[in-house]
DNA sequence: CCAGACGTTGTT
DNA sequence: GTCTGG
DNA sequence: CCAGACGTTGTT
DNA sequence: GTCTGG
């Protein structure tokens, strides 16, 4: 699955690849957030939404439907599997009129080794960014009368050149889809044809320190590859 | 009718 | 908001 | 996703 | 065990 990223491109990258300047706040704010070496479910992500105009903003992770009475239904809410996003009371709207993508450029996922959460960072092969296919809504916290604005990623099944560390992953597209996951019509086959054919297949991974386990550290050093553990049969159980 | 859920993943 | 379950 | 909290009262 | 927070 996907429940945490990094994305240490500069402002310049993201926008050049999306074609598009973020919205006016969001440009400062991001030379604040970024780098992020560890980013998890609540922070923000630059999103390029497809409204009535195109836009390229920031938003938070984790999907707060419009309908929720508090915002904590967003920490289940991070991810969305592509087979039933369609349906899911949670999901179907946001799916009709608000699909976005999500500008990563890796994210981690954990291996049970030995009873410890071995962590992993898989990028794409070329060091170019993941566009992840998303959902994003608007919400309106009944006490403070503040928007929220959200999103989840969507999932699908493992690329086999990853599937030893999970049976899934986020559902990536490279440029030459954007136009279809936003604005398609998005029948079950075009469905079918735009997973078959995500760039996140290409993708390669490797070992990097337990410390990206806790969501506080937040520096340089995550992104180093770590030696496999030479762990014989000895430590196997 | 009202109440309660609305999600994914991994593990048992 | 909308659907399912009771 | 993982880590960390999981509680109330009264006082500083 | 389960929920919340980041």
């Amino acid at each position: 699955m996907c429940g945490r990223v990094t994305l240490v491109a500069d402002r310049e990258k993201v926008e050049n690849y999306f074609e598009i300047p973020f919205e006016g706040w969001a440009g400062e704010r991001y030379d604040q957030l970024f780098p992020l070496y560890n980013g998890a479910p609540t922070h923000y992500l630059p999103v390029l939404l497809q409204e009535e105009e195109r836009k390229l903003d920031l938003l938070q992770w984790g999907l707060v439907p419009f309908w929720a009475k508090d915002r904590k239904i967003g920490y289940k809410l991070i991810n969305a599997s592509v087979e039933t996003v369609a349906e899911k009371p949670s999901f179907r709207n946001a799916f009709k009129k608000r699909r976005c993508l999500i500008a990563v450029d890796g994210y981690y996922e954990w291996v049970l080794k030995n009873g410890k959460k071995v962590p992993f960072r898989i990028v794409p092969e070329d060091g170019s960014l993941f566009a992840l296919c998303g959902l994003s809504e608007s919400w309106t916290d009944p006490k403070s009368g503040k928007e929220l604005r959200t999103f989840t990623i969507v999932t699908m099944p493992a690329a086999d050149s990853i599937s030893h560390l999970h049976h899934r992953m986020p559902f990536a597209i490279l440029p030459g889809d954007f136009e279809n996951w936003l604005q398609g019509e998005l029948s079950e086959k075009d469905l079918q044809k735009l997973t078959d054919e995500a760039a996140v297949r290409f993708s390669k991974a490797y070992r990097v320190s337990t410390e990206v386990n806790a969501v506080r550290n937040n520096h340089e050093g995550l992104l180093k590859p770590v030696e496999e553990e030479s762990s014989g049969p000895l430590f196997d159980q």
